[in-house]
DNA sequence: CCGTGAAAGTACGGCAACGTACAGACCGGA
DNA sequence: TCCGGTCTGTACGTTGCCGTACTTTCACGG
């Protein structure tokens, strides 16, 4: 499409590793980030301590477009949750590149309604669901994102990302080795049953691939 | 500002009254509302059962904005849960409007972003408070957005918005009222300590006044 | 090869909220 | 005035997760 040319232009390919801040709460956005083969999460605090994870970016999707909203701050924190490339394009050039490509726009615009939508998710999945269906449901979405069987990520991290223990993580991520759906040592985890998990999964990942295909498939 | 007079010429005053389905999950939007001293709930829900209001919005906000995404169709069911008046515009109307004035557009993008902010507050909140901090906080919300210190709600109504048990409300609400900061009978909630609600409220409510302050103020 | 630190296993009491159920209180209409 | 339905109070055992803490296991660099 015409749009992705104007994009790609304008962007430079970056290598992200894992860990890596590329925006802070309350800070300006510099950066407008299309993974590639990385994937973006974004992690929404209180209080500085409890931590639950908003959304998560992959090739499917985009960081920064609240630019697109005309907010140049962001809400939360961004980190690379798994290491690969992006594209990258600076915040003024991608606001030179919205004035000047009403196309683009629109696709943003409904990128946006699916992240709102994906949020929403979110909040009724931490406030209803059982960790474990919880965790199967991230393990779907990261191995969409990180394309491999493979991919890395601690009971530390998921339990910032889910918000609830690291203990809490290690019993639920027990069971669902110990039901052979994934495979993990050390900070690696393998999905080795993909139906598997997606019946052990709430109905929130279902529900939110669905809304991504009718908006933007 | 010219936005608003643009905006109230193609409105029409509607009375909504407390209860009233404005919008479906998964339907079309058919109308804009700008609530006057109405105020209305978007309420998500998950496997037809569970449920968990994502956004309340009174004159300070409007219901329909993803229609300024390029989405027609609603992600939640919307109802009215304060009765009164609101300023109502085709989804039509609405689209028109939008393309002739690029100042109303501007501000509505910030306002989505606003609105984004919101659900992960709510998300992060359903995940960490206590259900009377929650509740609490949204009677801060309820009586920012009612104007009045009176307001109509139920104990079952709350149970469904915050997504808890109706008993859970029942302890929480006595609890608040034990404490002299509201009284309450059979649906009728009066705040009689804003201050100490305030305080009784979980930071939740602080963050999102001021995410609205800063980026709508 | 061993030491060190990170990652993961496991245990404990405690508690908020759960699902369910029933009884009392209140209001409006017949 | 009484009835019927709505709203609220309250109870019970259950459970999923919490906070904390200690141990075990593994990977890696010296």
């Amino acid at each position: 499409m015409a749009e992705r040319t104007d994009v790609c232009r304008r962007c430079t390919i970056v290598d992200l590793s894992a860990g890596e801040v590329i925006a802070e709460s309350g800070m300006p956005i510099r950066h407008v980030y299309f993974p590639l083969t990385a994937f973006i999460s974004s992690i929404a605090t209180v209080n500085g301590q409890s931590s639950l994870e908003v959304s998560l970016v992959g090739r499917e999707g985009a960081f920064g477009v609240s630019l697109a909203m005309g907010v140049g701050v962001s809400a939360w924190r961004a980190k690379v949750q798994g290491s690969g490339s992006a594209m990258r394009m600076s915040a003024e050039d991608f606001r030179t590149v919205l004035n000047v490509n009403p196309g683009l726009r629109r696709i943003l615009q409904r990128y946006v309604h699916v992240l709102v939508s994906q949020i929403a998710q979110v909040a009724i999945c931490a406030c209803y669901h059982l960790v474990e269906e919880r965790l199967a449901r991230w393990m779907l979405m990261s191995h969409d994102r990180a394309v491999a069987d493979t991919f890395h990520v601690t009971h530390e991290q998921l339990a910032d990302i889910l918000g609830v223990r690291r203990a809490g993580i290690s019993m639920a991520a027990a069971s669902l080795q110990a039901r052979e759906l994934i495979r993990y040592t050390r900070g690696k985890v393998t999905v080795t049953d993909r139906k598997g998990l997606e019946a052990a999964a709430c109905d929130c990942y279902a529900a939110t691939e669905s809304i991504y295909a009718s908006f933007l498939g």
